[in-house]
DNA sequence: CTAGCTGATTTTGTCGACAAAACAAGCTTT
DNA sequence: AAAGCTTGTTTTGTCGACAAAATCAGCTAG
């Protein structure tokens, strides 16, 4: 039984789930949505703060529809959460969520780690290393740059290599965004900077090595001592 | 410099990342997003058929803007895919997809049994425990109903019993209809439904002695074997 | 003084219309 | 005959208006 026999043309765009990561923004919706996004991240838009659909629509000059629907992305990657009828508002950080979020962090980027030891290309590897040389530069001159665009940028690389689409976008346009916000609202600057780069070096020594187990193990831990660094943080400052 | 100073009331409705899966759809775009996932699942809507929002406006009744909203949340599901100007189409099914998908899921699930294993209260472990009493019986008599709707269910409660609400919203908001959509399409008849019984039964009694690490294995091994059984099924049948 | 009702106001949900981009068919040109 | 332009059609993107639900304020009753 059969309804919708008619627009059965199995198209093929060659659409991935990958998509949204790799290709720019194009409609007004996506600008929107990269802007709103931006602004919870950075914490210009205060974390439990209710998004007013006019208020928005008034102050990005878009219309409510392209306001709603950018919220609706914002609520598929954790940063609103919604209610019928009520309304949205930007998630609330607390200890027990950044435990939860660095739980399941910790297992999908240990296996991001351990595909990628498996499936990076040898070009992608050389890549990495290179990037762990400027890394190590920019530490060495003492900049803090260092701590938020680099790290994101090698977790990146990593999670990329593990050529699996569905955990590329489970990361990526999923749990990423959140992962951000914690990092960024509460700071991350401070005594771990070198310590995490040797981690990182350890890591891509891993992935160079083929060792795909050892990648995971050291990716796990590498997550485990930023979620003590950062759940420290948490609790003093609140 | 906060822009939105004067709406930041920290409002608190009690919403979690669960909502979506414990409150009953209320709003038109609820429902017919519940219908239009239930006919994609089920492959009432083909797999790899374009989704034309006038047709399923028409189809079903309701305004373009529901259907837009519907498909949206669809595609963050990962049962539809989207292109920016030119329109959805419901995921294609590939030996690929299936291998990349289980791989996540062998890991989230895996995790889910070892907090279930940690987590679940001892009324949650004994009504487990009676969830299989029903399902020996359901397997004895020879019903095939058991497959679909009793694993489901079975899973089902390990993955809310892990009490990690980022964990439970990745599988039960997420990933998790897309692998019913395997199930369901490929036929879950077959031998391995006391097989099935069998691997339930092992990780719930190292649930009940709370065995977290013990539930892990188990889990990902009984999720490995689903997939093998998966995967022959794709390439035979294609 | 508190609890609960009532009506006004605000906010979200839904709709149809228009704008803009993609697509399709036929024509032209090489 | 094939590639590319042109025009007409279809489909998606965006908008403003109306409907319905929730919120708020003031009032009433206990």
């Amino acid at each position: 039984m059969l309804i919708f026999v008619n627009i059965v043309d199995n198209i093929d765009f060659q659409s991935t789930l990958m998509d949204q990561i790799t290709q720019a923004p194009v409609t007004s919706t996506d600008k929107t949505f990269l802007r709103l996004r931006s602004d919870i991240v950075e914490g210009i838009i205060l974390s439990g703060s209710k998004l007013s659909e006019a208020e928005l629509s008034n102050y990005y000059s878009v219309s409510r529809a392209v306001i709603r629907e950018s919220i609706n992305r914002l609520e598929s990657c954790y940063l609103v959460e919604r209610k019928p009828n009520v309304g949205a508002k930007v998630v609330s950080l607390s200890a027990q969520g950044l435990s939860e979020l660095y739980q399941v962090r910790e297992s999908l980027e240990g296996m991001a780690a351990r595909l990628a030891a498996i499936h990076m290309s040898d070009d992608e590897v050389s890549d990495l290393n290179e990037l762990l040389k400027t890394h190590f530069q920019t530490v060495k001159s003492g900049e803090t740059y260092y701590q938020e665009a680099g790290d994101v940028d090698f977790h990146y690389r990593i999670i990329l290599g593990s050529k699996n689409k569905q955990l590329i976008s489970l990361l990526l346009n999923g749990i990423y965004h959140l992962v951000r916000m914690y990092r960024v609202q509460l700071g991350m600057a401070g005594p771990r900077v070198t310590t995490a780069f040797d981690e990182h070096k350890a890591i891509v020594q891993a992935i160079s090595h083929r060792d795909s187990e050892l990648a995971e193990i050291l990716m796990r831990r590498h997550i485990q001592y930023t979620r003590k660094n950062l759940s420290q943080k948490l609790t003093t400052s609140v």
